[in-house]
DNA sequence: GCTAATTGTGACACTTTTGTGAAGTTGATG
DNA sequence: CATCAACTTCACAAAAGTGTCACAATTAGC
């Protein structure tokens, strides 16, 4: 479970904002702060540099200009060495120029806010973000309950006994895990796990939920997928849906 | 990818334009039409007002220079208002006008767009705010007291306890939540919650007002599904006292 | 208090949506 | 070319949600 909803960070770290313009960095901290982020700040790329080295702070947002050593050569210097390789980084960019978001995200930024910004949609990016990061860093165990995935064999597990999946059936599944306690229609489902322009009947979701059920009923508490009429699906392990009539 | 892409908003809600000028809405209607949208005017700051509050439209596109109730002041009464609302909107300002874009910015406008402005400006701002709100309504967990509904799951949970409704109490218990301590008649919900051009019985409202009640009833204190006798039903959680006739 | 109007309640039937198994299709592999 | 595995489609069964009704309970007006 990741405690992101609340905002708090899993590994009790930090955000570091690097930003020269102080009515910036303090509009920042306030948000996040006001979110439950703790955030520490940095006005100069080099220093930054330091921090990011020795604290591996959980996230960084990095405006792209600045005097000493802008945001975008300092995310390429730390994408080069690699020590920090799955550090999140959101850079901020002037104004929506397409040049600058091209080359925020060809260096390594994993998002980028333009100028002037809400507050509201800087603290949603930091969760995307962070929602993200999280689920990828652990690439190895992706665990929820008594399910364990391993990304990169394609496999699954329940209570350490591997389940055969179907590739399809494992991306969906992947995919869930990635995305609890969400509602996905069928056609939301069509477009991420079967991968886009398709010309599908969506009835053929509601197959291979089936056979991602049957993969998984046998152990684990049946309702791991629930079904939301006329809505979709919904996975979500802990289930503790009180029962009335 | 999602709807978006092709323009078409995931709640089949419209946007809504509020500006005076006739020829500004004019382009501003088919430049968004053209591109999948609903759209709907109004020239009236009051009058939009009343729209936003009782269709909560996806998207607000507002001038900053209204005759009646300036853009700002209204985004400002809605931000005040509304504690729940989180209501995307543009504003459109005279000229690059520093002031300006502050102004609306700390006013809560998400986005803003300086006259004159080309058609391909607008419709990328529009999507751009849209794609950013769209992932925001899985953020913002919607409470009000013991109360709590996660729209990106649906689901309702009373003090942590899930709540199990059907969709269409969900969607009512939803649409109550949004609009707090306001008299809705049956033919209002209908048309709301039920979706339009539904030719039911308007009693029908009142066995799902009864389902929801149901569903609500054992924890919280009843009275958040209130009767206003000869008009219809009205959600407030906190008080129950003041009665009028 | 009485009557008429309005709303609450439970049961039941109807409609829509989803589950299920098997057959058909596609595409890769040897 | 045959075979196999994975995916899609289809038809039918099952389930869940919803609308309607008859009747009980409540409220307002007189």
């Amino acid at each position: 479970m990741f405690a992101v909803k609340s905002g708090a960070l899993v590994s009790g770290g930090y955000i570091l904002v690097v930003d020269d313009e102080p009515a910036i960095c303090d509009m920042i901290q306030t948000c996040l702060e006001l979110a439950g982020f703790k955030v520490r700040l940095s006005a100069n790329g080099a220093l930054a540099h330091q921090m990011i080295i020795n604290d591996r702070p959980d996230l960084v947002i990095l405006d792209w200009m600045m005097p000493m050593m802008s945001g975008l050569e300092l995310t390429r210097r730390l994408k080069r060495e690699d020590a920090t390789a799955d550090l999140p980084v959101i850079m901020l960019t002037a104004r929506t120029e397409e040049d600058d978001r091209i080359n925020g995200l060809e260096s390594g930024a994993d998002d980028y806010i333009s100028k002037p910004f809400s507050p509201r949609e800087l603290v949603a990016r930091v969760r995307a973000v962070l929602r993200r990061t999280n689920a990828l860093v652990d690439d190895v165990p992706l665990t929820v309950g008594q399910l364990s995935l391993d990304r990169s064999a394609q496999t699954a597990a329940i209570a350490g006994q591997a389940i055969s999946l179907g590739p399809l059936e494992y991306r969906l599944l992947e995919f869930f895990v990635l995305h609890q306690n969400r509602v996905f229609s069928r056609g939301q489902l069509l477009d991420r796990v079967w991968g886009g322009n398709v010309y599908v009947d969506e009835r053929t979701v509601d197959v291979h939920i089936r056979r991602l059920r049957k993969a998984l009923a046998p152990e684990q508490q049946d309702e791991m997928i629930q079904t939301v009429r006329g809505a979709g699906y919904r996975f979500s392990p802990v289930d503790s849906s009180a029962k009335e009539s």
